[in-house]
DNA sequence: CATGAATGAGCGTTCATTCAT
DNA sequence: TATGAATGAACGCTCATTCAT
């Protein structure tokens, strides 16, 4: 059966690049496209180096793809709240809570580096200008829409609103590990009605 | 007149070192510690990179001096707060726009990478550990506490308030040039009494 | 029968090895033994690069090989040209015409790299070294004496025009493709008696 | 005299510069593009490694600019020899001599590597194709014609004595140090009117 | 003090070779 | 036999650092 060990080779190519994927934004996020060695990759991976090229071009081409996927995921999961079945306040708190949640600081952080850093790739800027923070505002406004109608979202402006919600989380995570604080909840407070 | 001489160079000394200094916390902020080759310190301070050699004993070292200024002045900052011959507001005020200026950014980038990123010398981690963030607390309470008493502060508990200014404040660096603002009157209405 | 079956995978054997080869010369002829890859080698000869090692131990042992019989077979190609029956003016266009054409060329490459360049393993440059041009002149002397003896090969000191021959021949391969010559009966003219 | 120790660094640093290149043509030569490691080069010269990346910006780089100098430079000899006061039948043998002398051959392999072998750049192969064998005879025609006129260069066909001429060079280059020829006055004889 | 030539450690990347399947 | 994943030695190149001038 030639057919099934083609397509069990294509799953461990998968998991294998998946597995260095995911070692490339932890280390990336910490120390950033010139900090990050592909030595660090690889030994967090616990592959040798040499195995990254079976997998990646350069490390260029990685961190670029990563920051793609970042963006482009950002972009969707924003998307996807649109569809569930959820009030809208509930939905600002799921976001709220993936933005957080520790899977996806890392890749909160290369989006900052990426936005706020000029230690980047030519085409990494270029990509991140296609995707300012208004895209981001614009997206969340029916959300926020639906929930001041209803009586869920504090009254005022709401782009002004949703620009201060993203500033903070920003803040919060930038300020990182270095103290405490009743995250979510607290989060909330900027937009919730009390 | 040796002695006269003497002083001169001396003080040219002191402002070549300086002029370096200067281009150096730029280029450390834009591209971190690896991202930053001497090169482009010496280019952008207009000197030669062999001259670097003659202020400093490596980059290292230099950006770990930096770090140190930049904790010891925003330190000091808060500290000359208190003899300012202004009300509690107004010192608040004053402090949120030295820290938004442009001057300042660049030394707040610098302490955001040592504060979050790992791609710093083991002695800036350990630095800056002596510095958390509720030292920043801890010093800007009595202003606070004044303020409140005086009512030109907003109600509340004054450690979470600050707190969360400060977190804000640095979500607002970290969001950079994305998107306009208006800077430092939003950033006081997490703090004035209306 | 497995008898059989094992006849057949000897076959087949025999048949990739040979396959390989002759990629391999042509590619050893136009790129050089460090400018060839095995990537390329296999690629030439449209199999995966692993099964390399099914056939040869290693890049420069398959190099030497094939230096060692295109060495060979030129020597053994002037020894059966006495065999041939044809007049000795006949036997030697048919040696000149083996040299030029399309299959032989590669063959004459590698040997051309192996005996001027400093790019090949020792074992290559001592083997090439017991092979000197004198012993062809040595090999060629009886066909041309006879020649000579019969009137088909001009009159003059043998050895000197051997040399000269094998040295124009050299001269066209070198400059090969670049431009176009009555090839073969061009190079004639420097031998038969008009 | 700031203005003097300018220029001596100017001459310091051209000189570096052409004992690298010498190093450098040697080893291509003998080893080809992708068989000359920089470390070759640099032993040869007498220096570190790191020296090389002063003086040039890769090693492709480097051997595309030799090749450009040794075109150049075949072509402008060409070109002096009619400036020459000397008979025809002398630029021939000056021109001879000049390929044929030891600081000569290593260019001219470089040229054979280049115009024969596809291990090069492709700038390198476009170069070399902008300079056929074509133009060479063409340049060489006025003085074989002078030659022929005064009854110093044998009759018949000038291009085709050119391109044999040239090819026997050829020959007699890449035959190597095989074995002994009276080399200049061998070459002659296919020219000379006897 | 100022310059830039010189060195070498270190990293990115390639590729010959091995090996599990 | 055949494949391609995996390894690591080696090489191109960069850049921090030193040093002669």
């Amino acid at each position: 059966m030639p057919r099934l060990k083609e397509e069990q080779l294509q799953i461990i190519y998968e998991e294998r690049k998946q597995q260095i994927k995911l070692a490339a934004v932890k280390i990336f996020a910490r120390h950033g496209l010139p900090g990050t060695k592909i030595s660090m990759i690889t030994s967090e991976a616990g592959v040798s180096h040499g195995l990254f090229y079976h997998y990646f071009k350069t490390k260029d081409e990685l961190f670029i793809s990563l920051v793609r996927e970042a963006v482009e995921t950002s972009i969707q999961e924003i998307g996807n709240l649109s569809q569930l079945a959820a009030s809208p306040i509930e939905k600002i708190r799921i976001l709220t809570q993936s933005m957080l949640d520790e899977s996806g600081v890392p890749y909160f952080m290369l989006l900052h580096r990426a936005r706020n850093f000029e230690e980047v790739p030519d085409l990494v800027s270029r990509l991140i200008q296609n995707y300012p923070i208004e895209i981001y505002i614009e997206r969340l406004l029916p959300i926020f829409e639906e929930g001041q109608q209803r009586g869920e979202v504090a009254d005022g402006n709401l782009t002004e609103m949703i620009a201060n919600y993203l500033t903070v989380i920003s803040g919060v995570m930038v300020l990182g590990n270095g103290y405490p604080t009743p995250r979510i909840d607290w989060l909330m407070r900027f937009v919730e009605k009390k």
